[in-house]
DNA sequence: ACATTCCTGTTGACGGGTCAATTAAAAAGT
DNA sequence: ACTTTTTAATTGACCCGTCAACAGGAATGT
């Protein structure tokens, strides 16, 4: 009954081939997964999720210290975290030598939050793996990894 | 020289192996690339650029059929397809039987437009499709199609 | 001591992307 | 014919994420 153009859609638009574009569609899939389950049991978004589970791994850091470990934007982080300590999940204190960072680490609350978020989201991430057989699973890694190099390139070079 | 936590982060925090992380920092790095790589060349962003190779790929077609087939948002192409419009990309004609729908179809600037910058970025697609290995490709797609189904799961089953 | 340079964190501005409400037109039901 | 229900497209509100500008504070060099 459907009578569009696009009936099988993948053999029409060769953009749909693109590999950025399937990479960017599983991307947002993934988001809105992780975003709903968030959203549903925590109250968290990705980002402070992230977020939350840096400082947790962390123990003690600095704003800087996260953005240049899990290649976060400054502006996003303090943002973020501006929320979370509002919010009582995060603790931030004056560093006595240099006035200008404040140590951060996890609350009471937060550290009960990340706790219990943890298993669902690692549960999450178990299933997603399952999904895809060992083998993929390796190279899969091992071809974001390729990928994510190959897009350091800038076409600048000619 | 360095001293912080993260000498070897991805040991010290196990977030950065989550896959979903892994895709979307992929996925950032692609998008960054693309977005320089069209606005040096063609001023265009990734979002239209993708619009116009949708809509010189169909024809003529209409909006709502563009959402369909390529799972864009509907406000999103509205917006960016007004722009197009302003622009001389694109044509929007009056349907004779359906006085609400537009139909689509690439200018002669658009179409030459479109013309010029579809090499370059089929280049792109080809590097970065080059920096991994045949078999690692193929596997990527497949599981990239995989993971693309486990997202659409939803965790209210339990 | 002082000027310069570097670093840290905050803020503003902007495009990308999603969702919901709305308007208007067509189709379907009675 | 008229009401109700779908569908098409636009618009507004909102969050995410990036980039650039900025305002201290710290380090460095002289």
């Amino acid at each position: 009954m459907r009578d569009d153009n696009f009936s099988n859609a993948e053999d029409e638009l060769p953009l749909l081939q693109f590999l950025t574009y399937r990479i960017s569609r599983v991307h947002a899939k993934l988001n809105a997964q992780a975003s709903t389950l968030l959203s549903d049991h925590s109250g968290l978004t990705l980002s402070r999720w992230r977020i939350l589970a840096l400082v947790g791994a962390a123990g003690q850091t600095r704003l800087s210290d996260l953005a240049r470990a899990a290649a976060l934007d400054k502006g996003l982080l303090s943002r973020n975290l501006k929320v979370m300590v509002a919010d009582g999940l995060i603790d931030a204190q004056q560093d006595d030598i240099d006035q200008r960072v404040h140590l951060l680490s996890l609350t009471q609350a937060g550290r009960s939050l990340f706790e219990s978020t943890l298993p669902r989201m690692q549960e999450r991430q178990a299933k997603l793996r399952a999904s895809l057989a060992p083998d993929e699973l390796t190279t899969l890694y091992a071809a974001l990894e390729k990928l994510e190099a190959a897009a350091d390139w800038r076409g600048d070079s000619a």
